[in-house]
RNA sequence: GCGCCCGUAGCUCAAUUGGAUAGAGCGUUAGCCUCCGGAGCUAAAGGUUACAGGUUCGAUUCCUGUCGGGCGCACCA
């Protein structure tokens, strides 16, 4: 990885210019320059230390750039540029040297240990077990499921886990809800709980319930517990299929009621009281609303967020006795680090973006390190079908879930359209452009790269032609789109390293789309397979360096990287 | 009213933790197959980065304000 080796060459140069950054080394930035122009890679310390050096920029550049040992590395060149970047070119020997690196690394090229087994754990989808899952938890299960294996990539030690809200009021109205179904089948009068869960999932549920139980458990007062875990485990087993369809899986379904009956959300409860930062009243102490009729529940016990960052106290046990969410989810997160993860990450859905700050003030309560939990969004993603918006009613029970998505454009697709767009933004998904398998749409350009290079090879193959293990000769370095190619390729570490610090998955898919894009363009300048066996053997090292790291980048996304693809059945033309 | 997210080409979105001349796809227009997959390639056109200030060598990026869109403001999750 030449991102290392980069650091110590400019850190060893700026000592010899007379500046000392040893202590902040891994501050120094370093970029991939996006006009070619700039060389491959590009710094800007020279602009930033100028300040502290009362010394010009070009001067600390000039000084660095005669100072940098450039003998044994990648580079060949290094040039000071504009205002003082300092512009670093890479030798012939090491991009002629890239295809058959790439080769032998296979799976592992990109990946890097920059993480140094750090543990990380990222939570997401996290949804109600109440209800088939939506598609928001779709984009959530692609993005999380791509962080941990950026994550790992880049050499933390990262799992995912799915947190399931398994107590509660949700969960007990669920219960109802199916108590209610169910006795409407069975012809006995029953109110539908206000608020109920509308959906038809329910109706199917209660025709599948042994009917004599059921009848018992209906009789019973306390019965709709018994219809709320038969609830739970059906739609906890449904959420968990189709996220397994989808090809998302985690390390560990973390149950709720576990904190609960491990007596943890209690441990966590006088945690915070030793820390004093709770109390019990009727009225928070801080940003309470005057004219609360609230108020008059009676004595609840209160957490003082207010005291970080926090607009108002936030409840952490009703007058009822009942916790809130917010203490098993704080007993969640202590839990978490209790295990020995050093950084945890969440991804919410758009509806809990207002409960961030509360989160990170009940940790910092608790006593956490600030930068321990770390909080994305995973927005809103509006439905598009002939350009017009998919009505959808939560309420009703009546919307687009992770399974009918998957029905209707694929897994692969999905993910793709996912992963392009960045966490935060809120998303248009077209189902007409996803549906489509054609040259609109992009999750089928990358892999039809992929299938065409596999194809080339397969060719190839058929002649006894397979790639060379040499360095590329230089006739081929000198072609422009050959070149561009491989020091596209050549970028896909840092690349990675960058996805996955910056926790920006779409990263991927847009650099997958470039890379497809630059080995297209080489395609049609170069014929691979020709008379020269030479040429052709060192042309199908580059096709298939390509080959391997669009697998590689499609394997972090999670989706397939297809050896052939079999193009639709084109519509009546 | 308060808080958070967003505002970039006709449309959907990028722009590498403040970098150099803001880029792709779709759509539009004009081209490219005796040859390895044309699901491809080349070129043209398309921009006051919502608006107004500020910070500095440098702002799409950071700060303030205005306008517009979305979401949230429970002793629900």
């Amino acid at each position: 990885m030449v991102w290392p080796t980069l650091t110590r060459g400019l850190a060893e140069a700026l000592r010899a210019a007379g500046i000392d950054v040893a202590d902040r080394v891994e501050r120094i930035e370093l970029q991939i320059p996006r006009e070619p122009d700039h060389g491959d890679w590009t710094t800007n310390v020279a602009l930033t230390l100028a300040r502290e050096a009362k010394r010009p920029p070009r001067a600390i550049a000039e000084a660095v750039a005669k100072a940098f040992p450039l003998a044994g590395g990648p580079f060949a060149a290094v040039e000071v540029a504009g205002p003082g970047f300092l512009n670093f070119r890479y030798g012939d020997a090491f991009l002629a040297a890239l295809p058959a690196r790439i080769a032998s690394d296979g799976t592992t090229f990109g990946r890097s240990e920059f993480g140094r087994g750090t543990a990380c754990l990222v939570e997401y989808v996290s949804a109600n077990p109440t209800g088939p899952l939506n598609v928001v938890n779709a984009r959530a299960a692609a993005v999380g499921s791509t962080l941990v294996r950026l994550l790992e990539a880049i050499g933390h030690r990262a799992e995912g886990e799915f947190y399931v809200n398994d107590a509660g009021r949700q969960v007990d109205l669920l219960g109802a809800s199916l108590a209610a179904r169910f006795a409407e089948r069975a012809g006995i009068a029953r109110a539908f709980p206000e608020d109920g869960y509308q959906g038809a999932y329910l109706r199917d549920l209660a025709a599948a319930l042994p009917e004599a139980e059921a009848r018992a458990a209906l009789a019973r007062p306390d019965g709709t517990a018994w219809f709320r875990d038969a609830a739970l485990e059906r739609v906890i087993e449904w959420q968990r299929r189709d996220l397994e369809a989808y090809g998302v899986t985690f390390a560990r379904w973390f149950r709720e009621s576990s904190l609960h009956a491990s007596g943890a959300v209690d441990e966590t409860l006088r945690a915070l009281e030793a820390r004093d930062v709770v109390y019990r009243a009727a009225r928070p102490e801080v940003g309470g609303d005057e004219d609360e009729p609230e108020a008059a529940q009676g004595e609840a016990t209160w957490l003082r967020t207010s005291r970080f960052g926090d607009e108002k106290d936030r409840v952490l046990v009703r007058a009822n006795g009942v916790p809130t969410y917010l203490l098993p989810d704080i007993a969640y997160h202590r839990d978490k680090r209790a295990r020995g993860f050093r950084h945890g990450i969440d991804i919410w859905g758009p509806d809990h973006h207002g409960h961030i700050t509360r989160m990170q003030a009940a940790l910092a309560a608790l006593g956490a390190e600030p930068d321990f939990l770390e909080i994305l969004i995973a927005q809103q993603v509006n439905l598009l079908s002939g350009g017009q918006p998919v009505k959808m009613s939560k309420r009703a029970g009546e919307f687009i879930t992770l399974r009918d998505l998957m029905d209707d454009v694929g897994a692969d697709c999905a993910k793709f359209f996912f992963l392009m767009r960045s966490t935060s933004a809120h998303l248009d998904f077209d189902l007409d452009l996803a549906k489509r398998q054609n040259d609109e749409n992009p999750a089928f350009y990358v892999q039809y790269a992929h299938a065409r290079i596999a194809s080339v090879l397969r060719y190839a193959a058929e002649r006894g032609l397979a790639a060379s293990g040499e360095a590329t000769p230089s006739a081929e370095l000198e072609i422009p789109e050959a070149r561009a190619l491989i020091r596209k390729l050549a970028t896909f570490p840092e690349l990675v390293r960058g996805a996955a610090v910056m926790r920006e998955p779409h990263r991927v898919p847009t650099y997958l789309v470039e890379t497809a894009a630059a080995f297209h363009r080489f395609y049609h300048a170069c014929r691979v397979v020709t008379d020269d066996a030479a040429r052709s053997r060192a042309r199908l090292a580059i096709a298939a360096a390509a080959r391997q790291v669009i697998a590689n980048g499609l394997a972090l996304m999670g989706v397939s990287a297809p050896e052939r693809m079999e193009r639709a059945a084109e519509a009546a033309t």
